[in-house]
DNA sequence: CTAATTTATATGCGTATGCATGTAATAACA
DNA sequence: TGTTATTACATGCATACGCATATAAATTAG
């Protein structure tokens, strides 16, 4: 504990905080994943369409998709497969490494993810809304944007 | 706005902060995923030993277990069948409803939970512990509780 | 400049998953 | 009480998943 150490959090208040977090993510999910915008495209297809849409000019490469996500690249691999057979985006090789690809959305992948968008901030802010004040869920954000950081 | 209506969080606001939670779950859950103490069981198969070790009793049904859970019922009745055939759990019929199913560590499972969770307890430490102080943790786990509420 | 190493993605293969549905037991109702 | 509806769990089946590894391209080492 001398000079420029850091505190760190107790074992405790560490384990209970994400134990916390974590089992509010999963019932949360639980109700995210029965509602009726995920019949077609199910949560995990929609987050790739979600981050292609988001991303730094509209393209990445799989890895870069690979590490918002929770699943395998393998399986990364091969949805992006399903979701290019379904026209919702484009696999281009990357001009400047030609091991990589360029992930895109098509137009009418763009159009899904906005649909699917649309009803899903509806009823996520139905079923939150009400959860905490504003001030809670901006502190909320700023705390968990922390944790992410810490992890990075 | 009349009377004890309740005020709501933005759209925006609301919005923002789910995802931001989610992002960090899904950043941390892919380091704690990579940890060595879960090469001989995953993360789902160990989450169900843990609910076990602390729920009521130490004993649940398997529709209750699975409220804690994002994989389906059939699923984790698959998974069930697998940990009983490891040793790890046992299905008893419940006598009060025998459609009901009775489940809890064997001697066998509740050590490997212990084992699991000792290292994992010291891993998540060592990865989250400086994230923030200790009482914006306390923070967290109060919001985290707060939401947790509200899909209940 | 060639050889070894690393990085990006794909594929074989065994297994876990979800959906739809089946079976059995309890609860509700008429 | 007999019938229907509901609840708890299991199973058939198609598919998605992860792990190990292959392939191919870029980087580093010698």
């Amino acid at each position: 504990m001398t000079g420029t150490s850091k505190t760190t959090a107790s074992l405790k208040v560490t384990l209970d905080s994400w134990e916390s977090l974590f089992r509010a993510q999963v019932a949360v999910m639980r109700k995210i994943s029965a509602m009726e915008e995920f019949n077609s495209l199910s949560m995990r297809e929609y987050d790739v369409l979600f981050n292609l849409r988001f991303c730094p000019g509209g393209r990445s490469r799989l890895v870069d998709l690979n590490q918002n996500l929770l699943i395998s690249q393998p399986s990364l691999s091969r949805m992006v497969t399903r979701l290019e057979d379904k026209g919702l985006i484009t696999r281009e090789s990357d001009p400047d490494d030609h091991r990589a690809l360029l992930l895109s959305l098509t137009e009418k992948g763009l159009a899904l993810q906005q649909e699917i968008g649309r009803q899903h901030a509806k009823h996520l802010h139905e079923l939150l809304g009400d959860a905490m004040s504003e001030e809670e869920f901006r502190e909320m954000q700023r705390l968990t944007g922390k944790l992410r950081e810490a992890v990075a």
